[in-house]
DNA sequence: TCGACCGAAAGTGTATACACTTTTTGAATT
DNA sequence: AATTCAAAAAGTGTATACACTTTCGGTCGA
């Protein structure tokens, strides 16, 4: 097995179990249990536990463990802060800069994101609206960008239950259309403030209300 | 030992040894020297060698081992366009919202600055030529951009020899100040003018020399 | 002399062992 | 019944062991 490919993909299941949800803020994270669900040795599991700790997924606790994150409301507002710091520029640099084609693989990605509502596939549809935005910062060829965008969403999606109602994705999906509008129209102040007025319409529905933690690991990540 | 103090004192051992170059670019970081060196064992170097990965300044190879990294050209760039647009948005900010303590409090940096540079004080005013840009995050409030950025920062001093002239040292010292005069007079855009300019100039010094690597560790930390 | 090949040395990748800390449990006491 | 305390159980933190890979030096053959 060649190096950190296990690691990897353990701290990416884990990543997508804690961002869709399925193992709630708070959980502990015994690590022989992890362990012995990913068939590794704790060894393996440190690794990628201290790993998801540097992306602020989960939090460690000296001689404690490892729980999953519960980002404080500020927290949580200096994540959207800085999202909607990059984002804006970002989309800025796109109606100076945006190519036919890179218009077109943006429509293309929309499109996706309302057959996925429509299809009512939920996991889907998550993913892909947030991708969206990873998607605009690779377009401007930037992977330091896009790959820091990545975890700033992936923080989004442990704090909010953004995106759980429907009705949330459709109007998601919709001001996505509505944003690529106005970058083809070159109406750069439009565009920007509706990527601005976007996040803060994600960000208002943010709840960081507490589940009770399901203590089941296994079940989350199966 | 409390849990990861240890590997954190590692981490920003070799963290500052990175961006001040006494670790070169393309440096192999063998397990066992370093953990010689620290007096641990292989477990807590590895730790920290996964968290320097992920923070960019070194470069993982699949059973050949940790290496300095040695950013190229164009990751150079995306960095610092990641930066501008970052900061750009940080500079409007504070136009709009600095308090008069806040303002205060940055000219006494750029103060501490100039005393460096006439100081003579290489390692200090580089350190503080950094911090400023870190510390007119936090003055806003925001601990997560705070926090990025500073990523940011390290990754560009590990590429760049930036600051290495007392020259282009008071030139950055002035450039500071000159962003603090623009923002306390709320002229947004001449603010916002000074600090794209001033991290291109930064951006411009970047040359990207490849020293021969220098193998001895233990001298680099010490 | 040069290159290919083989074996030893060095180094990485993962598991396991063990010390120490926290948590749980359950019995004794009030 | 509630509280306290101690011992056991569970869990984390670090070191070590060992398998496997890469690297390096030297020998053999052309």
């Amino acid at each position: 097995m060649d190096s950190s490919t296990a690691t990897k993909t353990i701290v990416d299941a884990m990543t997508k179990a804690i961002v869709e949800h399925r193992l709630h803020p708070g959980t502990k994270l015994a690590e022989q249990k992890l362990a012995d669900h990913f068939g590794v040795s704790r060894t393996l599991i440190r690794q990628a536990l201290f790993q998801l700790a540097q992306k602020r997924l989960i939090r460690m606790e000296p001689a404690r463990g490892a729980f999953v994150a519960t980002p404080s409301s500020d927290e949580a507002r200096q994540v959207f802060a800085v999202r909607r710091m990059i984002e804006v520029e970002m989309t800025r640099h796109m109606v100076r800069h945006a190519t036919p084609a890179q218009i077109k693989a943006l429509k293309e990605h929309v499109a996706q994101e309302k057959a996925a509502v429509t299809r009512g596939d939920v996991a889907g549809r998550t993913d892909l609206l947030g991708d969206f935005h990873v998607r605009m910062a690779e377009l401007m060829g930037n992977q330091v960008l896009a790959q820091m965008l990545s975890e700033l969403i992936s923080r989004c999606a442990l704090i909010t239950l953004m995106y759980q109602t429907t009705h949330a994705a459709e109007h998601s999906a919709d001001e996505h259309a509505d944003i690529i509008k106005a970058i083809v129209a070159k109406d750069e102040k439009l565009a920007v403030k509706l990527m601005d007025e976007h996040l803060r319409h994600v960000e208002e529905s943010l709840t960081l209300d507490r589940k009770v933690p399901s203590n089941d690991i296994a079940m989350a990540l199966a």
